[in-house]
DNA sequence: ATTTGCATTGAAAACGATTACATAACCACT
DNA sequence: AGTGGTTATGTAATCGTTTTCAATGCAAAT
């Protein structure tokens, strides 16, 4: 009895232990076909009684479906690439929450690939796409990478965000650069200010069209300009503007092309002990958490961010259902929101 | 002539256009077994004659090895699982690119999952880790989830970050929580600051150990503490600021227990027209980006929040080499940043 | 009664790699 | 000359699924 009672409990725990149950041992503990199996679990065409049968087997053995296995098999991956600069800025954080959301309802895995603005990134990145066989990538490239992109040769759709390529190259996403930079543009003429300059991020379409816009409307009211570029980061915008503020007949107002050289920027006034708006006004992109708070309030250009990545995900679920279609740019406009750090002067 | 340039050419772009070359094509092309190109791909034993053909017919035939295929013969998926609640909280993007970093210098693959702090969410996504048999996860668990959690069960190693499990049952890199706590309360005990009260995130136990440090240091000098337990979110933490502020013996410094709710306080002191740290002091957690420029400067504990991500990712590999040792617990020590926001009084 | 067609089911062939095992070649010792 | 031990290579089995294809049973139509 005693032994009985040891062994049973043995036999139990073996069972527990085994290697976790595969696709045939389903099979033998329901008495179907492997392909049985198969068909209950991607709901294929099978009687309510071995269902029943199948799916109880399936909970007494904690099968687990190996998704390597299936994804070699079925030739799909389920998986799709994320590729973006850096995940620590705000813009891409908000963008990638949004395509991994989107991404998990469709049962769609997302890898992401941080590139830092290398081309060499994200070169590799993208061959290792390749190697996953995925379904399909979402990129936002640097120039270099987007001068020559070729969706057809890499074998899976790529949609881009923020930044575009040629035209017809590509889906993508992107903001309406030039109208938003006008918009400050406007803003700071109507509030009184005169002499104004910017500081754009010279590795992505973005920072140029932005100043685009920005020398658009200038040119409109007949008013000179100051464009410089910089790498997007705080420390090159800091660095940039602290030099900048050494000179003579410098700037009145300021444009920071994105969030984190806005940031940069912040960082400089503050440490040079000028004040704004008063000594000069500042406006940027992204309405990041902090710009309400930092200083009297920032204005910035706020990006419809979350549905910059449901609008990239969705685009990509389109173009795989028609691969033959041509090339579609959406493009959306932000929103000026209006803060101290411009008040009129 | 034409003609069999014409030819010619077809013949070139139907080799381009072909479905992906498998290692049998390498392998017909360069007159060796599949065997050869395996070893020579895996850097296995090969003469050199053998090895530079192999690699010259992989050049031209544009081989790319599928991944999946590899892992389901290897059994090993070089790809790890990184679940957080929501990555758009600056310590999980900060601690996610620094995992990122240290498993693609190993040559494995970060999967990213939001659990939005739902032990639900974090059950299905521990089963999705098993289908996609994960060499490994990095976990930010509630704390339902880090009461249950059983590593051995799930088949894979687990190291928790930020938040720990019951002692024994999971490698984990915590922050020394009490103690980061402590100091700020001294901190503000020193600047002459006597009634201190304290939001705390009531999900994990991130929140309840930084409160226990908080109560432990008011009690060392016999002061009462007054302490509450949100939702960690700005939006929670600004309602629950606003009608605290409301009430009357309301406290003259307060505690933040992570960047959401540091955020949220500052929303809600700047709605009720609360000066900061005339009418009331803030301190917290998070040494975020914008806490130098909000209002006068916030004190926070900083957390090494890039090393806190590697050491994650290399105590996971540590574990895949010796799965029997014992579970160990890396506590790592924060550091107090002083700004205007907690100004002596 | 025979045929046609449909819905279920199972057996076996993929999918594209790695790896266990067998073989052959070569060198160094007895 | 024969034996043992490396080393490089090839053959074939294997990983765990999905999918093709053929077989079966049964109802409806001829």
């Amino acid at each position: 009895m005693g032994l009985s009672l040891v062994q049973h409990l043995g036999n139990i725990n073996e069972n527990d232990c085994k290697m976790t149950a595969r696709i045939k041992d389903v099979a033998l503990a329901a008495g179907v076909s492997v392909a049985t199996v198969s068909r209950v679990l991607s709901n294929g065409p099978v009687s309510e009684e071995l269902r029943r049968k199948v799916l109880a087997a399936v909970e007494a053995t904690g099968y687990l479906p190996n998704l390597s296995a299936r994804r070699l098999r079925s030739r799909h991956s389920h998986t799709i690439g994320l590729i973006v600069s850096d995940i620590r800025n705000p813009f891409f954080t908000a963008v990638s929450r949004a395509v991994e959301d989107a991404a998990y309802e469709v049962g769609m895995r997302v890898i992401l690939c941080n590139t830092d603005e290398n081309p060499d990134k994200e070169a590799l990145y993208l061959r290792l796409m390749q190697e996953e066989r995925v379904t399909g990538v979402i990129l936002a490239p640097t120039g270099a990478t987007a001068q020559q992109l070729d969706p057809v040769a890499l074998g899976f759709p790529v949609v881009l965000i923020d930044r575009a390529a040629l035209p017809g190259q590509a889906d993508a996403v992107v903001l309406d650069n030039a109208d938003a930079a006008s918009m400050l543009v406007e803003h700071l003429l109507q509030q009184g200010y005169r002499r104004i300059g910017g500081l754009f991020g010279k590795t992505s379409t973005t920072g140029a069209e932005r100043c685009a816009g920005m020398e658009a409307a200038l040119r409109k009211h007949d008013l000179p300009g100051d464009a410089r570029f910089i790498l997007p980061t705080p420390e090159a915008a800091e660095l940039a503007l602290l030099s900048w503020l050494a000179e003579e007949n410098r700037p009145d107002a300021l444009l920071a092309s994105n969030g984190l050289i806005l940031l940069g920027m912040l960082r400089a006034a503050r440490r040079a002990g000028i004040r704004i708006p008063e000594d000069i006004a500042i406006a940027g992109f992204d309405n990041d958490n902090w710009t309400e708070l930092a200083g009297p309030g920032l204005t910035v250009i706020e990006q419809p961010v979350y549905d910059i990545g449901r609008t990239a995900m969705r685009m990509l679920l389109e173009r795989l259902d028609d691969t033959g279609r041509s090339a579609r740019k959406v493009v959306l406009s932000g929103r000026l929101v209006v803060r101290g750090s411009t008040a009129s002067r």
